[in-house]
DNA sequence: TGGCCTCACTTTTACACTAG
DNA sequence: CTAGTGTAAAAGTGAGGCCA
């Protein structure tokens, strides 16, 4: 620079020294001009560089990797996820629960939507995705606790409370360093939730970060659970957490609990940054941003507390009037910033509050608290409730004959959740009102039960007439909010898993079996409707139409004429040609089988004469077809493929989980089978017959003379009586003319020997 | 290769039914 | 009242067995 300074300086002092002006000019553009290109360089890739960077807060990524072999599999699920990918996107959008107003009409959209038909709220489920239809906002629910209708099965639920075995780790055998790319909302809220929490996220120098978790043995539930979501991601071994044994200095008393540890990820470096200084774990300034809803719920499962000082009979949330939650930063700075964030995050009002030991303990205002559970309920564990010190029942009733008054008394004007035990058989019963003493009242009507019994199979009322009020307990559950009765109800359902309810599902009638009287009523009714001549064609018209688009569409053309025809079906094509389906089946396998390039996968030429394109779904879309189930399963049972994998057989195994849920049916439970396609096979899409490209004229040539070589063997028939020849295209022709077998011919021809003394054949 | 066969499955419709 | 269940019929598809 101060040489251009002082090169300008000469140029204005152009009197002086004239001489050097011409060759300073030139100097200058040699100084500048790359300069300049590399400015100009340089901003591009500062761009390129900036998207190097690891991203902190992703909406969702998803890595998919298999073998070769499982090519079709992966396109099928890009294809999937990119179908489905908006409607993910959508939910994530809603997580702006700060801006209240935008995400309630945005709800009200989506609510609207997906009531439409069944069909989306099925989607709903598979998207592991649930609306919190109390909270002014809409969060991803923890797919833990969605219930699934048992028809449906387990296999639609890609995560599973109850199921381990399903799942694989598709982390193990990777380097950490390779473990990279962000991570979902959720696994993140639970970190964050975890470290404000008893959470250590431990660095490994050049490696990267884990998470590691302990619990005392009281807790053991809770943090097998936490385990479950992590080990459920492919975050965690397939090993159990361990027990650890600690003794604490000076005291006798061994300490016993469980603990476990992610896998070591570099993509939670950032995290491990933000929240340790020197080793010390400090509370990042951009706290805000990471406490999700779901950050909190599990940071006040880790530390919280709920200090019962009165029943104040509101619910068993809010029954107790101080949630405490055990803080781990012991500067006053620290926990200020906590109480900062939930009132700015979530306007939930707190107070900071020292106990004997000096630990800081974050107190909930007692307003506040209602608001804090309906945040964070939709994605409290089970088994938090009883850490958290919550308990259930909040009202019981040993004698429901004697407390008849006390009953309709407590529960007058309330809204909430009541289960029956039976106290000789331990059956329960669960069930929810919205106006529980009007619900009572029924149910101490002998004569209501005894006229619902006779038109309905109601176990709880046929019990309940059995045994007597005496040999029954009611307990209400929880009084909640009107519109929270189905989903509360269902955590009951779920948690208790109650035996007299006949259907699984709050609020709805999926998983109801009818009796044998109803369907024969059934039986009767369709068999008069179908009886009148008009609805059977209604019917069979519709089925007409529905197996033309069914069908897989065939196109021949006849290379001799260049004509080309459409066929709606195989069966359809095969009799245009004069031969059997199979054969046109068999040749497409061969195809297939032998295919020179990917175009002729799906066609191939037949006689030497028909170029036949057979157009089936194609790959690359969501449906598998059923070939590709077969291939896949082929693909999997195939020994030699297993031990390619034995070191690495992970991402053989997770294609095949993720693929049972989503697409491809393992095994053959036909009503299963049957609404999955009900559901799915709506999206399949057929290659338009351009797509494929037309066959080469040497493919052609080599085809004709096989055919030739093949079937064009002509056949000389001699009469010796009559002394005339004839000569047939094949065999198989002279064979119907003579009335004779094909076999027979060809046994006439290498023995040379006369038929009937009539008839000699060559070839 | 192909004739003949079976088997399982597809779809829609209106209606009957029922737990909650 | 809601949202699920089951029922019959039809014609065609596709897989595959057996036999010649």
């Amino acid at each position: 620079n101060i040489i251009s300074i002082l090169n300008i300086r000469i140029i204005y002092d152009t009197i002086n020294i004239k001489k050097f002006l011409k060759m300073t000019l030139i100097e200058l553009i040699w100084t500048i001009t790359p300069a300049l290109i590399l400015i100009a360089i340089a901003f591009p890739s500062f761009r390129l560089l900036y998207l190097l960077d690891e991203v902190t807060s992703p909406t969702v990524t998803i890595k998919v990797t298999g073998h070769i072999g499982l090519k079709f599999i992966i396109n099928n699920l890009k294809h999937f996820l990119i179908k489905r990918i908006y409607k993910i996107n959508t939910f994530l959008y809603l997580q702006s629960y700060a801006n209240i107003e935008k995400s309630h009409i945005v709800k009200k959209l989506i609510v609207k939507n997906l009531s439409k038909n069944r069909h989306n709220a099925l989607n709903l489920y598979h998207n592991n995705l649930l609306l919190s239809k109390s909270s002014h906002s809409i969060f991803i629910r923890n797919p833990m606790t969605i219930r699934v209708p048992n028809r449906i099965s387990d296999k639609f639920l890609p995560l599973s409370s109850t199921n381990f075995t399903t799942f694989k780790n598709f982390h193990t055998r990777c380097r950490a360093i390779n473990r990279i790319g962000p991570h979902n909302i959720d696994v993140i809220s639970i970190l964050v939730g975890l470290l404000l929490g008893d959470g250590y996220l431990n660095n490994r120098s050049g490696e990267g970060a884990r998470m590691a978790i302990k619990q005392s043995i009281a807790h053991k539930e809770y943090l097998f659970n936490l385990y479950e979501f992590f080990y459920n991601r492919g975050y965690c071994t397939s090993l159990p957490p361990r027990l650890y044994i600690r003794n604490i200095k000076g005291k006798e008393k061994n300490y016993y609990g469980f603990e476990f540890n992610t896998f070591t990820f570099r993509s939670l470096v950032w995290l491990h940054k933000l929240f340790y200084k020197n080793g010390k774990k400090v509370i990042p300034s951009n706290i805000s941003e990471l406490l999700t809803p779901l950050a909190l719920a599990v940071w006040i499962m880790t530390n919280g507390y709920i200090k019962e000082n009165s029943n104040t009979n509101l619910g068993i949330i809010s029954r107790s009037s101080t949630l405490q939650i055990y803080s781990v930063f012991n500067s006053i700075e620290s926990n200020n910033i906590l109480i900062n964030v939930l009132k700015k995050n979530f306007y939930i009002n707190s107070y900071l509050f020292k106990d004997k030991k000096g630990t800081y303990i974050i107190n909930i205002d007692p307003n506040s608290i209602e608001s804090t559970f309906n945040l964070i309920k939709p994605f409290i564990f089970p088994s938090a409730y009883a850490k958290l010190g919550l308990t259930f029942p909040l009202l019981e009733y040993n004698n429901p004959e004697i407390e008849k008054s006390l009953i309709y008394k407590e529960n007058s004007n309330k809204s909430g959740i009541y289960r029956w035990i039976n106290k000789i058989t331990g059956n329960t019963y669960i069930g929810s009102s919205s106006n529980l003493r009007l619900r009572f009242y029924s149910y101490f009507s002998i004569h209501w039960m005894t006229k619902k019994v006779e038109t309905s199979n109601s176990l709880i009322y046929s019990s309940l007439l059995k045994h007597g009020y005496s040999n029954f307990k009611l307990e209400i559950l929880e009084f909640c909010d009107k519109q929270e009765l189905a989903s509360r109800e269902q955590f009951y359902l779920d948690y208790f898993k109650s035996s007299y309810n006949i259907l699984n599902l709050a609020y709805s009638s999926l998983g109801y079996i009818h009796s044998q009287e109803s369907k024969i009523k059934i039986k009767d009714a369709m068999q008069n409707w179908l009886s009148k001549g008009e609805n059977l064609e209604l019917v069979r018209n519709n089925i007409l139409k529905l197996n033309l688009e069914k069908g897989i569409k065939v196109e021949v053309l006849d290379t001799y004429t260049n004509i080309t025809t459409h066929y709606d079906s195989i069966r359809q094509a095969a009799t245009f040609l004069n031969c059997h389906l199979k054969t046109l089946l068999e040749k497409e396998k061969l195809s297939s089988k032998n295919k020179s390039s990917n175009n002729s996968k799906t066609q191939f030429i037949f006689r030497g004469k028909y170029f036949i394109k057979i157009l089936r779904a194609s790959n690359s879309t969501f449906y598998p077809t059923d070939d590709i189930y077969t291939e896949y399963k082929t693909l999997i049972e195939n020994k030699s493929l297993k031990e390619e994998f034995n070191g690495q057989n992970t991402n053989l195994e997770i294609s095949e989980n993720l693929l049972s849920k989503d697409g491809i049916l393992k095994d053959q439970d036909q009503k299963e089978k049957r609404e999955y396609d009900y559901l799915e096979r709506r999206s399949i899409e057929v290659l338009g017959l351009d797509q494929i490209a037309s066959p080469g004229e040497l493919e052609l040539e080599k085809a004709k003379q096989k055919y030739k070589d093949a079937f064009g063997k002509k056949i000389m028939v001699k009469n010796i009586i009559t002394g005339s020849s004839k000569e047939y295209n094949s065999i198989s022709e002279a064979s119907k003319e003579l009335k004779m077998d094909r076999k027979t011919i060809r046994n006439y021809i290498s023995s040379k020997k006369i038929f009937k003394n009539i008839y000699s054949f060559s070839l």
